[in-house]
DNA sequence: CTTGACTCTGACGTTACGTCAGGGTTGAAC
DNA sequence: GTTCAACCCTGACGTAACGTCAGAGTCAAG
């Protein structure tokens, strides 16, 4: 004698709301039998259903998709899974990120109450810096990742600042020189500044600076925003001239 | 000469749609210029308040808190960043659990494809059993913890069946016997199966049982779904009559 | 027969846009 | 001057999983 159950009853019997329920008898996902007069009617057995859906729900397996799934009852539920596993890791990778940017600006806005225009800035100085070492991690080695973890500490703003100056002046002075010989006095110089600031980066060590080089090679299929912060330093023959005067450099010495 | 833009322009360069920024212009959030015949224009100036605002969407905050955050310009900004770490932080317990109950799963139904019910119930049993110990931690020591974490190995899916039913069992037998003598043979040897039980979980570890103990006087307090778990062991005679058998049974010996 | 406790359906609200639809604007080519 | 592609505008519906009324019927007890 299985006993009946009303909408309320069988609500909490399982722990979820009347109006959950509606709404899964609606989208066919669970429809229970039906007094005369309209009301419904739960059994049992359609508690093992409900908590299979609310399980998944859990899962956070959209509830179209749930229906589907016990629909067609072939065994699609290990693929489902599986996928659905790797959407939830992406997931956590975005939220360990949003909440390590929140820890770091609580950190280094600790001492007293900075404007919010500072708390923001350090936000997004941050969630970029993440963007880019993810992304950027696929062309460094084990080795050289670990070692930039450890060169980043002496990455302050201004430090970051300051570097970023020197690239754009560094770049518009060899701009200007690309007329010379790069084998050139003011060509090697401009060589020279420019080796320093990549060690400055790499700190000299060879790992990362391979690295660098992967990354560099690559640049056709740098993301749409890193392209855009590197459009400044677009302009190609720069670069070929600083190459001559390295080779120049290296044949002279 | 700030440079002026048109809406698809903006958004390239700060990496939104179109779409996005008409959005933010509705609810408030970024109010660009007009020309004369209706176009948004945005000045650079706007893009620092647009990267603002997708920081802040990106940690998960509300568009309508983050108009509000702008207008009061009062500093909350420290507040509502530690509030949705929290709220962060909890999302990311949730996902975890979540996570862990598909690895489980597809752990233990690898060997070959199981039908998916059988799939769906070792989810089950897994969400299951991490909302119990979340939520039963805060009476264990750290010590009984990590005890425990060592005990669940044994706990297969057919011991916990079996021992469920040797309380289910056991219970019925006690509520038998409610009119005996606490003292008697009888009631002694039932005291002895609880015993048995009890040590099942516990391990016989002071630690475990000491924590298992503050959970039961915080009966009034547990969860729902605990409570109701749980109601089949409601009779309070019987725990008074095991507790009296237990008493007897010390000063007998 | 009244009343309180339930139940039903229908419909709008929520979030952050995506996606048309119908209709102007602009600048360059013809 | 016109045409045409490429943009731009507003308005409106759709999405996911219910929450929250609103108006109306049902049930069991007194």
């Amino acid at each position: 004698m299985s006993k009946l159950y009303h909408v309320l009853e069988f609500a909490k019997l399982a722990g979820v709301t009347v109006r959950a329920l509606h709404h899964y008898d609606r989208l066919g996902l669970l429809k229970p039998n039906r007094t005369e007069t309209g009301y419904r009617l739960y059994y049992l057995r359609d508690l093992e259903r409900l908590e299979q859906i609310v399980a998944l729900k859990f899962l956070g397996i959209p509830l179209k998709q749930i229906r589907h799934m016990f629909e067609r009852s072939t065994s699609a539920m290990s693929d489902s899974l599986q996928m659905q596993r790797r959407v939830l890791e992406e997931k956590r990778r975005l939220l360990d990120s949003a909440i390590r940017a929140i820890e770091e600006a609580e950190k280094s806005t600790a001492p007293g109450n900075r404007p919010d225009s500072a708390i923001l800035k350090k936000i997004i100085e941050v969630i970029e810096m993440q963007d880019n070492m993810d992304w950027s991690k696929k062309y460094y080695s084990e080795e050289a990742q670990a070692k930039m973890e450890e060169r980043k500490k002496l990455w302050s703003p201004e430090n970051q600042e300051r570097w970023s100056k020197e690239w754009s002046d560094l770049f518009r002075d060899v701009e200007a020189a690309l007329g010379e010989d790069p084998a050139s006095a003011r060509a090697q110089a401009l060589a020279a500044r420019w080796k320093k600031l990549v060690e400055g980066f790499t700190g000299g060590d060879q790992q990362i600076t391979a690295g660098l080089g992967k990354m560099y090679q690559d640049r056709p299929n740098w993301p749409a925003n890193m392209q855009q912060r590197m459009q400044p330093f677009s302009n190609k023959k720069v670069w070929e001239f600083i190459q001559k005067a390295f080779a120049a450099g290296k044949t002279a010495s």
